[in-house]
DNA sequence: ATTAGCACTCGACCGAGATGAGTGCTAACA
DNA sequence: TGTTAGCACTCATCTCGGTCGAGTGCTAAT
């Protein structure tokens, strides 16, 4: 059942030869290839076990072997030389004191499409039970009030609320009072019913404007749980002749164009280990993508504010370089707060 | 020059039936489509004065005819039956309260997608000129300071302002004072320097902190004046064999995801008349689209805000349906805020 | 165990009809 | 004079057979 370490070798001149050129990959080329110094035919019976224990693929019967799913899955748990490697002006790009997170994200998910050819996504870090920092009320007009709610990690809300009947200055600060003193520093889970309906009696006649900023709450936390996903490159599919047939690729960019699907790929599911997920084929959950393999890995900003980057690509993708490069850049995204961020 | 009634009759047939088949259409097949009763002898003699007239083009000697670029602009300014058409389930869309209007827009986008079967995109409404509203600085923790800028249309941006030093709630006061009295009722462009200079003097020691709002005042605006679009369903183009072979579709949909240009695209040039443009192949700004129409509409919601929607679809679009439903859609919107939104 | 040799397989490519939709032109007709 | 039937012609598309070549599996010799 083990390789031997011959059958290895050919097994790795067979990927990085599929890998670069897309084509099924035949005995003389890996004769040559190689310095084993076999010739084709020895190659060839060699070829003909590896194909029976299935780690590669005759696409048809006079043709070389490609890989199949277990050959791809066995080189990168256990013949993949594993380098941390720099994503080209990525630095740059996260020295950049870039304002808003929304930018900074679509502009890291561009330069990585661009380095590595394939289709990028990366989902935004969201809080998981975090607490509630504070709560504005203000006037913005006779007729409209400003809620501003701030939850730890300093994500903000704003919320514009209709006033029916007029607010005096005076009852605007109560009403700040009372919001404050009684749901901050809470727990998002903490906030529950109970707390709201006595909140509710104390407003007294303003327990609408409770409702609003409760809602307000809510969204804060819901917005950012919500599919704040980017994403970048997906014509780079069509850069890998397997992927860019019209039908194919027709699946492939309507999945991308639809978060929802990408959100439930950038879930990882088991982050043990390094973090890093690499699903070949049919591991990736997505049908339509099946033809495909995904490379994930989280980030963490501060203090469990995790999100996500992924690569999707053909299946023979450059593990190595989309890897490492996930390995650099995941520390580096990682870095980025921890030195608080100075300009 | 001026086309006879028999010859408007063939065009419009030509046309249509290309719109729907996509076909380079015969003479026997006019023939039949139409109730003129002629032969198809005599039919072809018309289109081959049409095609001398440049209205119609053979793509080779023995093909039927395709309208030109000019025949389907004679055909979408006066031979064009232009009833406003109902967008379906659109009203849904628009009713549901939608809290931010990002969301609402992706809704629009992906409706007209689904129902025009063209890629769309729309631009979110954009303030010019507009007023500063208030600004509320308010503290988050001991070391973190948070601006809150509003601006007439009621466009919020906030923005987290690290402290070095600490400050009391008694400066906080003393600078909302400084910043509100001096700003508020400002247009953005009498915010000079003048203006900031004399800020920064009486904030004294903490000149710093102005700087940082004005930074946030000057965001806010240009957050709105930046690439806020939004496309849909740019998969649509593989439903037309004439856009979706690989190289084509490819450089449409990279135009597609890269939002700089479609803002080019959606800033209207000349949005006299109805506020619906039609362009039709090379009359396309965008070189890569010039196998293409884009049809787009600006849209208003209160007081100077405009957006514009786009569809970018084959030459042969039905642009009868699009214009109909671009138009009604634009009325829809702008009754949006008319009703001032009530839930 | 390795290799040379050979027959065999099968996709890719190419050129030669065959097909058919559609044209332009001419001559006849109302 | 406008309309039409008829006909030769064009040209993209399809299909079919043949060739080519990369690559295989098997066998026999080393």
């Amino acid at each position: 059942m083990e390789l031997d370490e011959r059958k290895k070798i050919i097994l790795i001149a067979v990927i990085k030869n599929y890998l670069e050129t897309g084509e099924p990959v035949g005995s003389r080329t890996i004769s040559k290839y190689t310095d084993l110094n076999l010739s084709s035919a020895t190659i060839r019976n060699e070829m003909a076990d590896l194909e029976e224990l299935g780690y590669i693929i005759q696409p048809h019967t006079s043709a070389g072997r490609i890989p199949s799913d277990k050959g791809y899955r066995f080189y990168v748990d256990q013949l993949m030389n594993d380098k941390v490697k720099e994503v080209e002006e990525m630095k740059e790009v996260l020295l950049e004191k870039e304002e808003k997170m929304e930018n900074l994200l679509k502009q890291v998910a561009k330069k990585l499409a661009v380095n590595t050819n394939y289709a990028t996504m990366i989902s935004a870090p969201s809080i998981h039970g975090n607490k509630l920092k504070f709560i504005q009320l203000s006037r913005v007009d006779t007729n409209h009030l400003l809620a501003v709610v701030v939850i730890e990690g300093n994500v903000i809300k704003n919320k514009v609320i209709r006033l029916d009947d007029e607010l005096s200055d005076e009852t605007i600060l109560k009403l700040n009072l009372l919001l404050n003193t009684n749901l901050n520093g809470l727990n998002i889970e903490e906030i529950n019913l109970g707390i709201i309906s006595v909140l509710k009696n104390q407003a007294g006649e303003h327990s609408e404007i409770v409702d609003e900023v409760i809602d307000a709450v809510a969204d804060a936390i819901k917005a950012d749980e919500d599919l704040e996903i980017y994403t970048s490159g997906a014509t780079n599919i069509f850069k890998y002749p397997e992927l860019s047939d019209s039908e194919r690729a027709s699946e492939l960019i309507s999945t991308f164009e639809n978060k929802e699907d990408l959100s439930e790929l950038l879930t990882a599911d088991d982050e043990a280990e390094t973090g890093i997920q690499v699903y070949i084929g049919e591991e990736v959950k997505m049908k339509s993508m099946q033809d495909c393999s995904v490379v994930t890995a989280t980030y963490e900003l501060e203090e469990g504010m995790k999100g996500t980057i992924g690569i999707v690509g053909p299946k023979r993708m450059d593990y190595e370089k989309v890897v490492g490069m996930l390995k650099n850049l995941k520390q580096q995204m990682s870095d980025l707060y921890k030195n608080d961020r100075k300009d």
